[in-house]
DNA sequence: GTCCTTTGGACTAATCTGCGATCCATTATG
DNA sequence: CATAATGGATCGCAGATTAGTCCAAAGGAC
């Protein structure tokens, strides 16, 4: 019987994490700002200190910029671009596993999401797909590109699988912000294009495909900027 | 933006959870025992008081029983087998996707720890398969079985994959208990032992195959306990 | 049977956490 | 400059959690 301590987590830092997964997951963009602390606190079903000391945090790590006044709030700030010189966060190693593990839920994700098509879901994916074209800045592309996948990881229709979607992308966001936004934008735009047409036709088996080839593709863009890093 | 409210549990039901699971998963089987609650308390880090609270639960659900006094303690009962006649906890839609996922997810533990090999690993899931041969009640079944799956989950070496796994077979505990114990054990058996077979010669693909056509059939015998209850 | 050890059961007092509420400080806008 | 919207700060209460203590039952040693 493993015997590690259990992990009995404070209520701010349920907070801090969720905030962190709206912002890293791209569900609310840099320039855009969380509702008043006395709204958010409510809809978070948490206190308004509480709510405020994951606010601090966030705003250490540079991630929020709190304002205060008319037009005051949390404001998302982008995130400072990862330099291509330092290290990257992850080894190569842990970030390979995130990849295979990618691989094997998202074309899952993508098959079921064709069999269960909702108007919801394909409307938001259109949105996504199209708001593609006209994407001039990494933010927007980053936005996009989450909502895209995690729509389709929505529609699956199955919890278990949207939150490792989830977590995996959270996981790995700092090296997928290493990759070349004017590389990946037109390849992305592509895939998108092709595995939306595959859900819309219900046909699951190649919507499951066009997302694995998809990932594929990132995949190698991904361990491409790690080359440099050959530590293991 | 999703706004759900925040969960912030409180600690017994953390340690609620993280005993249940030591039971479910067949960490401590039936009949064995959970440590003296004081020092039980010490290893999950936690007063004695939040623990009893937990047990107290337990105890009300009938999974453990709580004796005083030398040999006392608290002690995991087997689980009121399900009966055969009562609708499942799991809708079949539920299930499907729930055995879908977990389809995707424990081929790749297995070709993971093909290529990770672990003396401790090994020894035992050698352990895991032959105990199953001399296995003679469904607890001692139930708890190799888990055994197996879980170790090869640890020797993945991805903490994602690991609770994934963990967090699947949770889920489909009941469905499982209700699989013919007579009917499974030798199958059973038999994959398991061609699985380990590929996993300690490193052949990854092998040991994905194998591991992939173990679910497979596995999934065809709980599906087959479901026909009775064609609810959706 | 008596005594001792081991274990759960129950209670208390102190502390910590999170909450609600209130009031203050800052900022944009008309 | 008045007002409204917003973050900043503080206080006291209610509940959760803890450490510590003592009690009660059960089994074993003699």
């Amino acid at each position: 019987m493993a015997d590690h301590q259990v992990r009995v987590p404070a209520a701010y830092s349920v907070v801090l994490e969720r905030l962190r997964r709206d912002i890293m997951l791209s569900r609310v963009s840099p320039g855009e700002r969380f509702p008043p602390e006395r709204e958010h606190a409510e809809r978070l079903g948490v206190s308004r200190v509480t709510l405020r000391e994951a606010l601090r945090v966030l705003e250490g790590e540079g991630l929020i910029e709190v304002r205060r006044g008319v037009n005051g709030g949390s404001i998302v700030k982008a995130p400072a671009a990862p330099d291509a010189r330092t290290p990257p966060a992850l080894r190569w190693s842990e970030l390979q596993g995130l990849l295979e593990f990618r691989a094997r839920i998202e074309p899952l994700a993508a098959r079921r999401a064709a069999e269960r098509p909702t108007d919801e879901g394909l409307g938001e994916l259109e949105g996504a797909v199209r708001g593609l074209d006209t994407a001039e800045d990494v933010a927007t592309f980053r936005s996009l590109d989450s909502a895209f996948h995690l729509t389709i990881a929505q529609m699956a229709d199955l919890p278990l699988l949207l939150d490792a979607i989830e977590t995996t992308r959270m996981a790995m966001f700092e090296p997928l912000d290493r990759t070349d936004f004017d590389v990946v934008l037109p390849s992305t735009q592509r895939a998108h294009r092709r595995i939306l047409a595959a859900i819309t036709d219900g046909n699951a088996t190649l919507a499951e495909r066009r997302m694995a080839s998809h990932l594929a593709d990132s995949a190698t863009e991904v361990a491409d900027v790690y080359t440099r890093f050959i530590d293991s």
